[in-house]
DNA sequence: TCCTAGCTTAGACTCTGTCTAATGAAAGAT
DNA sequence: ATCTTTCATTAGACAGAGTCTAAGCTAGGA
């Protein structure tokens, strides 16, 4: 039993297989998939899934606030279970894995008051890029 | 002629009417357009000017290294002809302005080693999101 | 001026994601 | 247990952003 079960049985919201195998999907994995991705591997599971549950799911866990949609590479979105609001993200240039990472420091504080422009700013994301262990050997 | 001009004169790359179009349209703005965007103002200097010229365009000045790509948003990309590279981006979360802004601490020095996961860490940039002035009155 | 590399063009194509209309399954009421 | 209503699932059509292709055009050097 996943964690991220756990979470969405506690709203209104029935809990359908394909919904189950895609909510393991998600919470096993220790980078983030895409949608297709996650296609993918739910049909392994489940092979007569189809596209549009996948990603009609996806959308709602985002909009129960349980899953994290992150926008890091301009092509396709990847999809985050940890929904904690002090992570932050690594990308590999070479084949777009993603992953979560903690900092030492908030960004926030390292926005001075008069780079603000007059602006609430309520909340700061890093993207961190670079070669992940497998595209540095190649 | 803009400063985005001058630049890419230095680079062995022929200045055609149409990329002057372009960089000069890119340079202009306050804000970061998307290649649609670009494409629509290029087209009242230059009514014939084609689609596939101002994505070419868009991708050769990025691989010059004297425009930056921005995926901020997850629709479009958006395209920035200030490369220095310690700036980062505030965006409105009510109207989707984007501006530059600059940080007192190199977000990269944030990521401790065991956080690299083996990766070789390149780059790091922060996202502030929040609400402008305006959509802070509304 | 002529030549040639390389630029521009229209339109077809790919990829990611959304929408639609029809079918199928769950949960409460009887 | 069955009915009924509501919601979920499905295949495939559609849409938006961006890339590719093949043909013609042009900038700039000889």
């Amino acid at each position: 039993m996943s964690d991220l079960v756990t979470r969405l049985r506690r709203h209104a919201w029935r809990m359908t297989p394909q919904r189950r195998v895609i909510a393991e999907t998600l919470d096993g994995a220790h980078v983030h998939y895409t949608a297709d991705e996650i296609l993918d591997r739910a049909c392994r599971l489940m092979p007569e899934i189809s596209r549009a549950t996948v990603y009609n799911t996806l959308n709602e866990m985002v909009a129960l606030g349980e899953v994290l949609e992150l926008n890091l590479d301009g092509r396709s979105k990847r999809y985050d279970p940890n929904i904690e609001h002090d992570h932050h993200h690594l990308i590999c240039d070479g084949c777009g894995a993603t992953r979560d990472v903690h900092t030492l420091a908030d960004p926030l504080d390292s926005l001075p008051g008069d780079e603000r422009h007059g602006f609430a700013v309520a909340e700061a994301s890093i993207t961190f890029r670079g070669l992940c262990p497998d595209c540095r050997r190649s």
